[in-house]
DNA sequence: CTACTTATTAGAACGATTCTAATTTGTTAG
DNA sequence: CTAACAAATTAGAATCGTTCTAATAAGTAG
């Protein structure tokens, strides 16, 4: 995501924020900051951390609570995992697919368009109101292929950190 | 899913097992056939509950114990969840979408086939390996939506109880 | 019967998240 | 400036599903 968007979508946020009321601390503003500067969808203590290097005392409940009232108003995508801690996508927070790296953990945007057409049909079929859809994709990411001992990886970029 | 099917299926899943040489204890053949019994996607407890009532003395760590074999030999899909306890799907074990109730928290199997000629799109177009893909839709189940007031819903059948 | 492996148990440990009650900070009115 | 109130933040306890640990029970082969 080009750094232009990062600034776009920032301001996005903030004035998202203000518009439900809520109130800009410098804690949550460095939340935001920390959340969008992560190109790999970081926990909650990655969040933690980020923020404890501009403010020291940052409890991790702040962080819960923050990362609350961004999934209230809609600026936050929770990426949620059982074994594992949550996961979070502030750059595009409507939901959309994900590839997720067994070996390394790391959590890549997948960009290619979902047929949308098909939550139609699984209402249709299945009398379901449907409000969302969450799709991943498990599996290797290309630096572990390369780690792993095997060859680059056949096609695409040789690098997942920007898809 | 019909009784002939279920009996099969369990065939089919103590064969796997003995293939993969694991013993047939009473309390694992007992949880296959709750597992199996459950048309709802039940978590380990409600499993531990339906094996206790003939295996009074049997523990949670031996349901959490057996689903790890059935894990490895393939025979079971684990659907996890971040909030709640994860529920496993032993008819069908290979992956497969579900709908997900928000409300009271049904799982039903999605039997539209899925396009799997995206996995090697996905493949190609991010260099990952895939392994696997989840796809979950969330949303209100028919009896819910009766439930709350609202008008039964307009199409498919009116009970998920089967889908 | 004995030795050995496997299954099972109760309960402790774990980790992510949520809750609670107290404290700090910020804001408004006088 | 200060008092009074509301909102934000804190540390730590509580929760809950899952995993681990060490001990016991059961099964099997010699």
């Amino acid at each position: 995501m080009a750094q232009t968007d990062l600034q776009h979508r920032i301001i996005e946020m903030k004035q998202a924020l203000l518009d439900g009321g809520v109130s800009l601390t410098p804690r949550r503003v460095k939340l935001l900051e920390v959340l969008l500067a992560s190109d790999n969808h970081p926990s909650a203590s990655e969040i933690h951390e980020g923020v404890r290097r501009y403010y020291p005392g940052t409890s991790l409940a702040t962080i819960y609570n923050t990362i609350e009232i961004l999934k209230e108003t809609g600026q936050v995508l929770e990426i949620e995992f059982s074994g594992a801690a949550n996961r979070y996508d502030g750059r595009i927070p409507d939901s959309h697919p994900h590839l997720i790296c067994l070996e390394c953990e790391r959590v890549d945007d997948l960009t290619l368009p979902e047929d949308d057409g098909t939550l139609g049909e699984v209402a249709e079929a299945t009398g379901y109101q449907i409000v969302r859809r969450r799709t991943d994709y498990y599996g290797i990411c290309p630096d572990c292929q390369i780690k792993q001992g095997g060859a680059a990886p056949s096609k695409g970029g040789d690098s997942a950190s920007d898809l």
